[in-house]
DNA sequence: TAACTGTATTACCGATTAGCAATATAAGAA
DNA sequence: TTCTTATATTGCTAATCGGTAATACAGTTA
């Protein structure tokens, strides 16, 4: 594929490299992941990624300011949810490329070749 | 896109989370993008990223323990180029995701509908 | 009003880390 | 060998940040 190469700000650098971040913590993936199939509650969310209430509050407030989740208020509850379908795009290029390092790892070690599920 | 949820191990969103990590840095961005157009030299990415030699060494030293570039030594000279391509991916997606909440959050302005380049 | 529930905020601590200066190592040249 | 160049490593400092406990706030119920 053709990539041409564009020029690349220290501002836009910096802004890339926030996004990053944000997708950097485990426990802010977590939260992702438990929004998968949609919004969900605070305390949802505390129960699924199984953390403690200052801590994915805070988290979210994170995941909101980046324009990653959304917040809805309704009573007492708050419901978040992922607004930028991005996120599932990036963690899975990440894990696709993961994969293919352990495979490739995998084929420097000097054991036979290996039935491997073609999954 | 149907995206079907799959279960997330503490030690997969480690992984997931140590390889945003490492793009969460604006100088290693900055030497990643460098590197587009095949390999260079130390001296070479030095003079690009305009960074300090230890730091720019500690930095490729990073890039490289995680796989995403790989050195190549020739007398004096170390040659680093870019051997996991997701890293563009990567970039674009973001790029991609930064651009339109931008775009977004000018539609909330109350300035009339300006003429934008439709690039 | 008071009491209760769900969520957010604050203050703090400990760990991580980018940047930098100094030093060390490696490899070619003299 | 000695000198020089290119790169890596070490030690340090300052800043950032995740986790936690305590507290504050908002909204519901009685």
């Amino acid at each position: 594929m053709l990539r041409p190469k564009k020029e690349l700000s220290d501002a836009a650098l910096q802004m890339i490299a926030d996004r990053f971040k944000i997708m950097s913590e485990p426990m802010r993936l977590k939260i992702l992941h438990a929004l998968w199939d949609g919004e969900l509650s605070v305390g949802g969310i505390i129960e699924a990624s199984a953390g403690l209430q200052a801590n994915i509050s805070k988290h979210l407030g994170v995941l909101q300011q980046s324009g990653l989740v959304s917040r809805r208020k309704d009573g007492l509850n708050v419901y978040y949810r992922i607004c930028d379908e991005t996120v599932f795009e990036l963690c899975e290029v990440v894990c696709a490329s993961l994969h293919d390092r352990l495979v490739a790892q995998m084929d420097e070690l000097p054991f036979p070749a290996q039935k491997r599920k073609s999954a």
